[in-house]
DNA sequence: GATGCGGTCTGTAGCCACTACAGAAGCAAG
DNA sequence: CTTGCTTCTGTAGTGGCTACAGACCGCATC
């Protein structure tokens, strides 16, 4: 096993290894047009450079942060046009951050309304259960049974 | 516009104005066999009955508690065989609940990081950005850069 | 009974962001 | 030269829908 930390270039098997993201997601990606076509060995190996290394970290951090492809997308043309503003990047995730903040608001309301349901519940043995009963309220005339 | 408070069948179209379940999904919920397939008009088209209703008002709310398909189906299989008990039913959802809060808890680390990576940022209209500097970091010898 | 119009039909393909193969070929060590 | 791991391309599948196309149904009106 070389060392590689001062490769001509990497093999995709070590970029997996050193972001963590998985060799078909890279070749997803080379596809997608959100990584470069890397060169190739003479035998047709992918082999990347350095700063592909570091474009393929950023993408993988953005994903983590949930930016979705779209967004790391914009991230990128703004980084690689060089063109950007320190402004529109914060906008950018302004923008992700209320995203997130909703579905976490979201999840809030399906814990609460998990928690009363199973907190109705006798956990016994006999098949007549709160919970179901909850879950089969008509919901009659478009009125939604949960809110919204 | 007919009444339909009485009626010896429901066409598609008003099983999904009063469960708020488009239609296209309802057909696909017939495909994947959680719906029944429901009587037909001479001319083919799917009449529902009351109990039909029921299930598909069923499986919204619970779709909308954030339960998986294959999680209703679990449910609905317990009902149709109606050898279900409370304690099964209790777990099933205690166990989607802790899903729930799984979720939300990676959702509130990944607020946090965008809070700061945001907190750091000028939103001046220079081209020289923390956020993209800390989305940069290499993430060398797989270490992540995130706490996961 | 013809017409019109909205609802419904089937079947297929697309969405997101991957993931999972199959079957062939590259590459490095011994 | 062989062995055994890595990588290659291409295609199909995942979940949970959604979006068509192009045809047919059903009901009201004239």
């Amino acid at each position: 096993m070389s060392d590689f930390t001062n490769p001509r270039g990497y093999p995709i098997g070590e970029m997996s290894k050193r972001t963590g993201v998985n060799i078909e997601t890279i070749r997803y990606y080379e596809r997608i047009n959100i990584m470069p076509k890397p060169d190739r060995t003479a035998g047709g190996n992918r082999q990347y450079n350095h700063d592909q290394l570091k474009r393929l970290s950023f993408i993988k951090t953005s994903r983590e942060l949930g930016f979705s492809i779209d967004e790391i997308r914009a991230l990128l043309e703004m980084v690689d046009r060089e063109d950007f503003t320190c402004g529109e990047v914060h906008g950018l995730t302004i923008g992700h951050l209320a995203s997130v903040r909703e579905k976490i608001k979201g999840l809030r309301k399906l814990e609460k309304a998990l928690v009363g349901m199973a907190a109705e519940c006798s956990q016994g043995n006999v098949p007549d259960c709160p919970i179901l009963e909850t879950l089969f309220q008509a919901r009659t005339r478009s009125k939604p049974a949960l809110p919204t």
